[in-house]
DNA sequence: TCTGGGGTCCTAGGGCGA
DNA sequence: TCTGTCGCCCTAGGACCC
């Protein structure tokens, strides 16, 4: 039996706990520069705010109804998100963490006699220890398993927030219930096309024939019809190293000149590599890429991509964020207003298989003693004691994060003081 | 005026060597 | 030596997820 926990209204719910006095009201959070709305409480959805909405065409909506907005603030949702994760690991050892406020686990081999019981245990022993109200689905696959999650939330007073798919008889109501937009793997497009040939609901894309599926939507298609009929094809993963690194960011006010570019991807370069140098691996190819602004109809779209492709496998910045400048140079297009920029690693290799090329510009054995210690010395007196000299190392600037909550948990100068 | 960030996987199609 | 076929590799693009 494999069990979905997600975490309700994440983001929404981590401001809410050092913020009790929000409960029941309507509360946003929104995504970089304060643009767009990126979890809602039940409240702010009920008002209608849609996922992903630009704030300022809501502007009126949510000073009318009092909506409480916050800036994202990552750090807390991340620390509080480890907390979840660490007490579902505790309880459930067999467990796949599939995003920062979802988990999967598998409880086949653990001695549960009444599965709809287990799950309302844990879900109180989550509130108890880190505040954060859980739903739980549980079913016979992976795509049930979020089926079900799906009911538990949608049906919280009956169900209590949880619900198990245990017998064929609830399995075909779910299919029946579940509309195909709402099932896990398929999207707006696939939905599109569905729709479009006469299928509105899971219980009529599973009669589907096979070979119609897999053509028309691909091999994940057709594991998604056998996972809804109960036969597994997907399992749950071990945590596996990224494929790729990216660090992005939309900026406020545009930018107009090389040097201020320069700056902020050699930031991106910084925090990328630091990831790169978390899960020990080292890369070869850099992709670079900036474009305008998409939504001003007036100006011409300009999108500018590099890659470059390096004769070594390295995580250090001050070797990449060379290459780059040097591409950079030669490449900017004068005049033009950046929206966006960022920067992808990739070709990715473990720390441990590296073989260095015989004729490389990159001292390893150096860089490798270079980089321990500059990780050593940020890691003892806080991110960016040390970094490029190509920026300056504020993280937040020129974001706008007008509505910023304390860093709780991860930051001395914020944690809440209780005066007895 | 203002619209996020970070990922994965699959497939089609072209280049290229055996 | 030329030509056709096959399979592998790479890339771009499109779908999806949170």
């Amino acid at each position: 039996m494999i069990g979905l926990i997600d975490c309700n209204n994440f983001y929404v719910s981590c401001e809410r706990i050092f913020r009790p006095d929000l409960i029941g009201k309507p509360v946003i959070v929104l995504s970089n520069n304060d643009g767009c709305v990126i979890a809602r409480s039940e409240e702010a959805k009920e008002l209608g705010i849609p996922m992903g909405a630009p704030v300022f065409q809501y502007k009126e909506l949510i000073e009318k109804n009092n909506v409480i907005i916050f800036s994202p603030n990552f750090n807390l949702y991340g620390d509080i998100s480890w907390r979840v994760m660490y007490l579902l690991t505790e309880k459930c050892p067999n467990i796949e963490i599939y995003s920062i406020d979802e988990a999967f686990i598998d409880i086949t081999h653990q001695n549960v006699k009444n599965i709809y019981e287990f799950g309302l245990s844990l879900k109180k022993y989550i509130y108890k220890c880190v505040g954060i109200p859980i739903s739980i689905g549980f079913a016979s696959t992976k795509v049930l398993a979020k089926a079900a999650n799906k009911i538990a939330k949608k049906f919280t007073q009956k169900t209590k927030g949880v619900y198990v798919i245990d017998n064929e008889w609830k399995k075909k109501i779910v299919l029946r219930y579940l509309s195909v937009e709402d099932i896990w793997g398929i999207g707006k497009k696939y939905t599109e096309l569905l729709n479009k040939n006469g299928i509105f609901k899971a219980i009529d894309f599973v009669k589907l024939p096979d070979e119609w599926i897999k053509k028309n939507m691909t091999i994940n298609g057709l594991k998604i019809k056998y996972e809804l009929l109960g036969i597994k094809c997907l399992e749950l993963e071990d945590e596996i190293p990224k494929k790729s690194i990216s660090v992005s960011r939309s900026f406020h006010n545009e930018i107009t000149n090389i040097k201020e570019l320069k700056e902020r991807i050699s930031l991106f370069i910084e925090l990328a590599t630091q990831k790169l140098r978390n899960q020990k691996s080292l890369c070869s190819t850099i992709i670079m890429y900036y474009h305008t602004n998409y939504f001003n109809k007036r100006e011409k779209p300009i999108y500018q991509q590099v890659t470059i492709f390096l004769d070594t496998y390295t995580n250090c910045p001050h070797y990449i964020a060379k290459k780059v400048n040097k591409i950079l140079e030669k490449n900017f297009i004068n005049g033009i207003k950046i929206k966006k920029a960022g920067i992808i690693l990739t070709n990715l290799i473990s720390q441990e298989y590296n073989i260095p090329p015989l004729f490389t510009e990159l001292k390893h054995e150096e860089q490798i003693k270079l980089m321990k210690t500059i990780d050593e010395i940020n890691s003892k007196y806080g991110r960016f004691t040390i970094h490029l000299a190509a920026h300056n190392g504020n993280i937040r600037h020129k974001t706008l994060c007008e509505h910023l909550s304390p860093c709780y948990t991860t930051n001395w100068s914020d944690i809440i003081r209780v005066k007895v």
